[in-house]
DNA sequence: ATGTGACTGTCACTTATGTAACTATCAAGC
DNA sequence: GCTTGATAGTTACATAAGTGACAGTCACAT
């Protein structure tokens, strides 16, 4: 009869996604003192080059205001320059300096490791059927992946 | 090189969590303006019965002010009571009212509706492989299920 | 009985986030 | 050229959330 929290897909993803999180979070806080929305600011524009706000949103799911701030904050640091597209004087691209792409660099290894080691937890087997079913998820909730 | 936003664990769990969260939300904002804590403050005495706000949190997965701020809107909609245990006067004994069982219970079903809807959208080995791919990243996570 | 430390729940303060409004710019049609 | 509607990005405002401090209570040892 009753919902059963424990066995209620919404919250059992919320709970992993945070507990996840969570234990990545140390790595680019402690280290440089960024939030979440900077961090994914800094990985998307390594990910795919000089992009605007815009695009930067899209690849990273994040809202035009996060953005917004993210890209403010890591401006103040010159980890990334706005340059305004003289085609179309609204939208500017943005590009890491030298200063930010060895920020990121610096913190890819360890982001990968700490991935890798909550994976490790898992066995050969689990790990396929956690790729399997986040596709067949991401598939259902109609998010697409890549460009 | 690079560390490719789409294929990293903690970013596409949090997006699918928000996704899915994102799709629920609507049934219990819509019918009774509720947010999420108070959502689950709701399941979880449903879900275990009278019990103390720390059980609620630990079972909800909430921290504590969040669930404080909780009770205090659902008590004021008097879908609850607090009662203080005599044996312990720091803790209170909290309790759904008829009017709390009857606004649980209306959502119960709309909401179950949506979470089998996207479950629908999965074939039958994918949803093997996400109730696997769940219960292996929970103990993964030390997230204990039950009690 | 009394002091120490731990615990329950609340509050104040700060920070993070979303919504909606706004500025500046553009493209297209008239 | 001017108007209309759309777009990129910022800002103001309101809401949500976490941190740390706090009051009141308890268990336990002295």
């Amino acid at each position: 009869m009753g919902l059963t929290l424990d066995s209620f897909l919404p919250y059992r993803l919320n709970r992993l996604s945070e507990a996840v999180s969570n234990e990545m979070r140390p790595v680019y806080r402690d280290a440089h003192g960024l939030n979440r929305p900077e961090w994914r600011v800094l990985v998307a524009l390594a990910d795919i080059g000089p992009a605007t706000a815009k695009a930067i949103g899209a690849h990273s799911a994040q809202h035009k205001t996060k953005v917004s701030r993210a890209v403010q904050a890591l401006e103040s640091r010159r980890w990334l320059t706005r340059t305004v597209d003289p085609k179309d004087r609204r939208s500017e691209s943005l590009a890491l300096t030298p200063a930010g792409q060895r920020a990121y660099g610096s913190l890819v290894a360890p982001m990968r490791a700490r991935e890798d080691d909550i994976l490790a937890r898992l066995s050969q087997a689990d790990r396929r059927a956690l790729e399997r079913a986040l596709a067949a998820l991401e598939t259902a909730m109609a998010i697409e992946r890549d460009h």
